[in-house]
RNA sequence: CGGGACGUGGCGCAGCUUGGUAGCGCACCUGCUUUGGGAGCAGGGGGUCGAGAGUUCAAAUCUCUCCGUCCCGACCA
């Protein structure tokens, strides 16, 4: 089994010098390509701007959340104010996603927040899962309610209620619905954009004729709508499988998952899958007609990806710089920077430039506050992860050519002015991909296929753990349990979703997770 | 909810042991000089010291209770 170094491996090998201007990263200083700073090492003596990953990565992650200004708490416990630097992103992902969900056949929706306690109460799993994390509403108009409302934890079971009055006939399946909309489960230790006890996300409800439509659609969102965005949009690669019956959604028969590693070596869970069985049909009477007028039960299913997602963005890629957003959810993905300024002249062409880098598709901003010190922008741009940094400055026009400087690999390289457009593109495409790559392989090289659980225990201090599920047979999953480990999900030798919880051959995919 | 740490201007902290009514750095505002990697100088604004109660002539400081935050566990998208 190997072994690699801790933690932010990446940033100290190659050429890199993303570490400009920082002191958390001793080699490589005076490299700047673009030979264009000198002051680098006098920087070093400045404290990091963020707590450095290696050193304490909760706190790394509490920093980049005030620092970039992504999110703070609410006045209530568990509760979070999403800033509009982070919302945008959060749009951008609401924006793919909703596509792929278009994509997939279903329509959006929207039903109600307020839920009559009966309704949970009538799966018995459903309940028992959530009743610890329900807020109930227990006055409304200054009187008590007769009958408590809870405030929706998901929306199982409102929109069982009117799927059970829309299909009548076999001819009415499969209804796919989907949702945008926030829920609540009221948290313990909520942690914002993992765990509040507030969040928005999508939820897709569908009732489908056979079980074998069901589950074929629970896997189709799994695979083309999450997975896709997630590895193609995010760039975050994912692990995808079966959880475990523990694991399992309150009231599911199966529970499929993508599961994404952070740059701490724990996983996330990224979005989930379920296959309801007939559960929720019996309890809200989903059923149809079929073909031989005979009455059936429907087979639904649910599935949904949330704000949690902001939070393995910024888990996966962010560096002791700041976040590093991807291109494709990036709400801005290059800033047009004017250095220095003395008599406008500079700002306009910054303005002009801009106005043909948004023709040709771009998403920017211009940041022309030259009150305020380049350095100072500079490292603030990084901090918010913009992808591109195009710097203005009256020396660059003096030459018929602006800087751009990359946010994954630090690099800066002269452009010629009437290139600009075409460059940027180009670069934001490779950046796009270079950054799933380079996710990838990092996630690659602290994934260890193990055959005992001691391996399993050592290889998942660092990151993931692949291991026969037979080896977790009797007491293995209390063992691993101890350490603060878990089944993340199985898969099948091939690495195919498993198909059963005792699939022979099984994998068992293990680690420390938020 | 169990174990641990901690709550002092927006952020990070000192002051608490030995009570005497608040300070530092960053940020912010104004002006000038600056601007190619976290600017400099000068001036300025902002805190009933998490909340409540108690002890005391006097509480950021001592006592109790509550609330909140962070880490670790049980629970989850």
């Amino acid at each position: 089994m190997k072994r690699r170094p801790e933690c932010a491996e990446h940033e100290s090998e190659g050429s890199s010098d993303q570490s400009i201007g920082r002191g958390d990263c001793s080699a490589e200083v005076g490299s700047s390509p673009g030979g264009l700073s000198n002051g680098t090492l006098h920087a070093m003596a400045k404290p990091p701007i963020l707590t450095p990953q290696a050193e304490d990565f909760p706190r790394w992650y509490q920093d980049i959340l005030t620092k970039a200004q992504l999110a703070e708490n609410g006045p209530v416990r568990g509760t979070m104010v999403i800033r509009p630097y982070a919302y945008a992103i959060w749009e951008r992902m609401v924006a793919e996603v909703d596509a792929r969900i278009k994509a997939a056949g279903a329509e959006n929706a929207y039903f109600p927040l307020f839920i009559p306690e009966s309704y949970l109460k009538k799966e018995a799993q459903h309940v028992e899962g959530f009743s610890p994390e329900l807020a109930i509403v227990t006055h409304g108009g200054g009187k008590e309610l007769d009958e408590p409302v809870v405030v929706r934890p998901t929306s199982e079971t409102v929109i069982g209620e009117y799927m059970s009055k829309w299909i009548q006939s076999y001819r009415d399946l499969p209804l796919l619905l989907n949702q945008w909309a926030n829920v609540v489960r009221w948290e313990l230790r909520p942690r914002l954009f993992l765990r509040t006890s507030e969040f928005l996300w999508q939820e897709g409800h569908c009732a489908h004729a056979t079980e074998d439509d069901a589950a074929s659609y629970a896997a189709r969102i799994l695979h083309e709508v999450y997975e896709e965005f997630m590895v193609n949009v995010l760039a975050i690669p994912v692990f995808t499988g079966r959880k475990i019956p523990q694991e399992r959604f309150a009231g599911a028969t199966n529970t499929l998952t993508c599961e994404a590693m952070m740059r701490d070596g724990k996983a996330l869970q990224m979005g989930t899958s379920h296959e309801l069985g007939q559960n929720f049909a019996r309890a809200f009477d989903i059923g149809y007609q079929d073909e031989h007028g005979e009455r059936q039960l429907c087979w639904t299913t649910s599935w949904g990806v949330s704000t949690r997602m902001m939070g393995g963005l910024i888990m996966a890629h962010g560096d002791d710089a700041g976040l590093r957003v991807p291109p494709r959810v990036a709400a801005v993905q290059a800033v047009v920077l004017v250095v220095k300024d003395e008599d406008g002249s500079v700002t306009q062409v910054a303005r002009d430039l801009l106005d043909g880098l948004t023709e040709s598709g771009v998403r920017c901003r211009l940041d022309a506050q030259v009150a305020t010190g380049f350095g100072r922008r500079a490292t603030d741009w990084e901090l918010k992860g913009v992808p591109l940094r195009i710097e203005v400055g009256p020396r660059d026009l003096g030459e018929g050519r602006v800087v751009i400087a990359r946010r994954d690999t630090g690099e800066k390289v002269p452009c010629e002015l009437g290139e600009l457009n075409i460059r940027a593109a180009a670069i934001l495409e490779e950046m796009q991909l270079g950054m799933l790559e380079q996710s990838r392989s990092d996630r690659d090289a602290r994934t260890f296929d193990v055959s005992s659980i001691a391996e399993a225990r050592e290889a998942a201090s660092t990151g993931f753990a692949r291991i026969p599920w037979a080896a977790l047979a009797d007491g293995g999953i209390d063992q691993l349990a101890k350490e603060a480990i878990t089944v993340r999900c199985l898969q099948s030798a091939e690495g195919g979703l498993a198909q059963s919880d005792d699939e022979p051959g099984a994998v068992a995919l293990v680690a420390r997770s938020y």
